[in-house]
DNA sequence: ATCGGAATTT
DNA sequence: AAATTCCGAT
């Protein structure tokens, strides 16, 4: 099944990130997913990297990162003024926040190290990968990679409340 | 460049 | 619900 969408990328992302799009309330990967996926990898280094503080980044071509954008979601007149608006949802949402005065730098809300020696992730240049598990990334302490886990305990669809 | 409302799409 | 499209304001 599936669409007819890009099958040119498969990132070592876990399944949440790959919910099939026809179940309810589910939805092809998200943006600070792609995100996140960019940085993981040193090829796109001239494009968009960690600079600054903790989770910060800065968007060093933002045609390109638009462009890469577009083709992972099958739409072709993406650009950076299309994408920044959906950055912008993500202030609210806490996901992101802008860091002021300086140009195309965003800043993930990470509120704690806590992404550790996962097996599917390269730990490469992401600076939020640092502490090791207590056990090892399989022991008993070494929690999973889940949305919740990555931006602090945060419900990320909503329900009931 | 950056922001956020509004309508629309998925 | 998340994103896309469009756009006036700062």
């Amino acid at each position: 099944g599936g669409g007819g969408c890009p099958l040119l990328l498969r990132f070592a992302f876990p399944d949440w990130a790959y919910k099939p799009e026809s179940s309810p309330g589910s939805r092809q990967i998200q943006l600070w997913h792609f995100i996140l996926e960019l940085l993981q990898k040193e090829e796109y280094q001239g494009v968009i990297a960690w600079q600054g503080d903790y989770g910060e980044f800065v968007i060093k071509d933002p045609d390109e990162v638009a462009r890469l954008w577009g083709i992972r979601k099958c739409k072709p007149h993406m650009n950076y003024d299309k994408l920044s608006r959906a950055l912008r949802y993500y202030y609210n949402k806490r996901i992101l926040h802008k860091t002021k005065g300086k140009r195309f730098t965003y800043k993930f809300n990470f509120s704690k190290v806590v992404l550790v020696n996962y097996p599917l992730l390269e730990v490469g240049s992401a600076p939020f990968l640092l502490a090791p598990c207590p056990g090892g990334a399989h022991g008993p302490d070494c929690p999973p990679l889940t949305p919740e886990v990555l931006l602090g305990g945060r419900e990320m669809g909503g329900g009931g409340g």
